[in-house]
DNA sequence: TGACGGTAACTTACCCAAGGGTCACTTTAC
DNA sequence: GTAAAGTGACCCTTGGGTAAGTTACCGTCA
C-alpha cells in the first residue's frame, strides 16, 4: 500500500554488496584519506545504511584493510610478474607503468591506500600498508640499483633516495590520470613512453 | 604556597607564542593532515592550552590558513627567484630542488600543506591551496615547456604532465629527507646533482 | 501449488568518545 | 591597577559503533 519501501532485504548476496563497499569505501578512502572518509559516506554511495557496512566489515579498519588488501594484493602480483620477466634497466620502468596503469585502470584510487598519510600510525592496518610498502619497494631497490648500477653509481643511500622517488613519480602519474577518466591505459603507457624517451632517451 | 603553577603568563609576547605555534601547527598539519592533526595536540607540542591557539588564531582554519601562507609565500618567492634567474632548461630542476632544500631545511613538513588531500573541498583553505599551487604550477609548466620543447615534444598535455610529476618528485624528495634529519640541504642537493648527472646525463 | 518458518538482508534510533570551540576566571608583568 | 597571557571546565557537533527490530527471499512440507 505504502509507497515508500527504505527497509527489508534488496536481494543482493552478501557477496556482491561486500564487492560494491569495498570498491566504494577505495574510492572514498583514496579521495579524503583514512581520517577524511566517512563510513556513512561510503555506505550511501552504495545506497545502502551504515549498520550493514558495520554488520560486514566489523569497523572502520576492517573495511580499509579489505580494500587495502585487494589493491595490495593486486599491485605487488602485477609488478611482480613484471619484475620477473626481466628486461634492459631503462625499460623497466614503463613496462611496470604499463601494468600499473593496466590493473587499476577502472579502479585509480586503489594505489593511494597503500600510501595514505592519515592512517594511525600504529595497529593492523599501518603494520598491513608498512607490510606491502616494503614488498613493493623491494622492487623499487632492485630496478633502482641495476639502473644506477648501469650508470656507474653504487651509493646505497642513492638507489634508496631513487627507488622513493619512482614511487612518488607513479603517485603523480596515477593523480593525474585520475582527474582525466578520458585517458586509458594504453593511452597513459603510449604518453610515458614518448615522454621518458624524450626527456632521457630510454 | 602550592608549588603548582600551571595558570597565569608566562612572560612571551604574543607575536613571539603566535610564531611558535604556527611552527608546531605546521609539523602536526604536515604530518597528520588537516583531518588527522588536533588541535590540542598542537597547543601541548608548545606547552599551552587550546584556548590560548584559539584566542590567537579563531580557529582550526585560522591556524592552518597562518601555516599554509607562511610556507606558501616562502616557497613561490623562493622559486620565482630562481625561475627568474633563467639558465639552461635542464639545469633548472636542480636550481629549484637546492633552493627549496634550503629555504626548508629546518620546515621540512611545510611543502606539504600545499597539496594535502584532507582539507575540505571548499572554503578558505581549499581556495588558498588552490592559488599557491596554480602558481607554483605555473613556474612546473614553463619549465616542462622549456625542457620538452628542447626536446622536440610539444603536445601541450604531455607538458602538463611532466609538470605534475615534477611536482611529485619534490613531494618524494621532501618525504625522504623528512626521515632522514641528518642530511642538510647542501647533501640533499649534492646527491639530487649526482644522481640526475648520473641517469639523465643533465 | 500454496502456506510457513527460518535466515539473510537491511533499517531506525540510539550510545559514546573525540575533538572543535567557548566562558569565566586567575596570574603575572609593567 | 590594568592589561595581556594563560587556564580549567564546560558545550556541542561529528562520526564511529551498536541494539533491536522489519522485510523479503527461499526451501520445505502438506
Amino acid at each position: 500500500m505504502t509507497e515508500s519501501r527504505p527497509v527489508g532485504t534488496k536481494g543482493m548476496p552478501r557477496e556482491e554488496r561486500e564487492a560494491q563497499l569495498v570498491v566504494a569505501g577505495t574510492e572514498e578512502f583514496g579521495r579524503a584519506g583514512y581520517a577524511g572518509a566517512s563510513m556513512v559516506e561510503i555506505a550511501r554511495r552504495v545506497g545502502v545504511t551504515k549498520p550493514l557496512l558495520y554488520q560486514y566489515f566489523g569497523s572502520k579498519d576492517g573495511l580499509y584493510l579489505a580494500c587495502l588488501h585487494r589493491a595490495g594484493d593486486r599491485l605487488t602480483e602485477g609488478v611482480a610478474t613484471t619484475m620477473a620477466a626481466g628486461g634492459e634497466p631503462d625499460q623497466m620502468p614503463l613496462k611496470v607503468l604499463a601494468a600499473i596503469f593496466t590493473t587499476f585502470d577502472h579502479d585509480r584510487y586503489a594505489w593511494r591506500l597503500l600510501r595514505d598519510p592519515t592512517v594511525p600510525a600504529t595497529g593492523d592496518i599501518a603494520a598491513a600498508a608498512a607490510d606491502y610498502r616494503r614488498r613493493l619497494d623491494t622492487f623499487a631497490v632492485l630496478g633502482a640499483t641495476q639502473l644506477l648500477t648501469s650508470r656507474g653509481l653504487a651509493d646505497p643511500v642513492d638507489i634508496e633516495a631513487v627507488a622513493q622517488v619512482w614511487t612518488g613519480v607513479v603517485d603523480s602519474l596515477i593523480s593525474w590520470w585520475i582527474d582525466r577518466p578520458g585517458e586509458d591505459a594504453a593511452a597513459m603507457t603510449a604518453r610515458c613512453a614518448r615522454i621518458m624517451g624524450g626527456l632521457f632517451g630510454w
